[in-house]
DNA sequence: AAACATTTGTCCGTATGTATA
DNA sequence: ATATACATACGGACAAATGTT
């Protein structure tokens, strides 16, 4: 078995990128909540580190839209309103859309392959009422898809947009997760549009993948 | 004549955002050349302050794919090669394709009343050889469509990809930008679309008059 | 191989600016 | 309006890590 050479210990981290993933995750869980005032002083005890690369994080964060800096005044949690649903799925939904495009032309039988295995394991999650197991596979099935696009600037935007769905999710539906058989079959279609290559189709059925479950949950609050 | 109320003076910069400002002009118009290694202690003292404001911009500079970080090691402008063209376009003609569709739905006479006035000194800008001024009629021109779709995440990234256009642009063509009447035509075709509401016109149309270019950069070089 | 030089990462004190009394 | 309290922005010193001789 082939041992990946450039497998560089990423146990290291450095106080910043600790700060980072923590308050990044504080602020999608909830714990740190819509509104809420920021003091990096606090932030730097709480994670028994300096005040410094607790601003380094927090540039970031608002980079990534999770909070506000009004410079001198304060750093506040953004706040989030059920609107907002309708402002991320969209330029998600067109990326994806994009990305199934440019997959189509080049994907392997192999990643295909891949993708029917991802896809019958997120049937029997959702057959079975395993929602989060289900919303990982769903996860996954699209993650493979953006990789074999290959574009780090849409790999880039889309993360920072699926966070801000879960951020969302976590703070307005929080156990209540929707899934339906939908959207197995519209993956069934897009593995067949693979197949035959049709970028349009790919693209158009993807579109829908994501918009259909934007309007769920915004009918849902 | 109403005086606004809420113009908190924009002119008061600190230094973190001159920083920022000032690096990523210098990255884009190539004066910090691709590849070239960043020492934090000698950027601040060409912009006469201290590291840290430096290190803030920094990581927001890598965030935007301008600089890499090699934490601990060293940091570096990115380079960039003629393929990247192919990786930057089409994300921003999905965005900008997905604001027409967006903004067709809602925009009022008064706002394509604009887009006519723009397109019109644009197609003046070209008529009388004037690349560079006919260059800014069609970002404004795309500009007020993406404001009128009013959606932050969508602002963002495409000012971020627009950016990188232009490095591109500065370290590739150089002086020589290309020009030509077709982009005229389809501004019109998605001015009209905005009149009859036909958001899948405007959408393709949009997409069209990004991927165009696109094709053309790329066998310029 | 080990000590050095260099650069990055972090800490903390101080100055600046903002809000409140 | 002025003074006071407090949070942020910045600077400079120190620590850790890298690669170099």
């Amino acid at each position: 078995m082939p041992i990946p050479k450039d497998y560089s210990s990423p146990v290291r981290m450095s106080a910043k990128e600790r700060a980072f993933n923590q308050l990044q995750k504080w602020i999608i869980d909830g714990t740190l909540e819509p509104g809420e005032k920021l003091f990096d002083k606090e932030l730097a005890e709480a994670l028994g580190i300096s005040r410094t690369p607790i601003r380094e994080a927090l540039q970031l964060l608002e980079y990534q839209g999770f909070i506000e800096m009004f410079p001198g005044k304060e750093t506040k949690v953004k706040d989030i309103q059920k609107e907002d649903v309708l402002k991320i799925y969209p330029p998600l939904a067109s990326l994806q859309s994009l990305s199934a495009e440019i997959t189509a032309k080049i994907i392997t039988k192999e990643e295909i392959e891949k993708l029917i295995e991802i896809n019958n394991l997120y049937r029997e999650a959702i057959e079975s009422n395993q929602p989060f197991k289900a919303m990982e596979y769903d996860e996954d099935f699209h993650n493979v898809i953006i990789e074999n696009a290959n574009n780090q600037y849409i790999m880039d935007f889309t993360s920072t947009l699926q966070l801000h769905i879960r951020r969302f999710k976590y703070v307005f539906l929080k156990e209540r997760i929707t899934l339906k058989k939908d959207s197995v079959v519209e993956h069934e279609k897009i593995i067949d549009a693979f197949y035959k290559r049709d970028t349009g189709i790919a693209a158009a059925i993807m579109k829908k993948n994501w918009i259909r479950p934007m309007e769920e949950v915004y009918r849902l609050l």
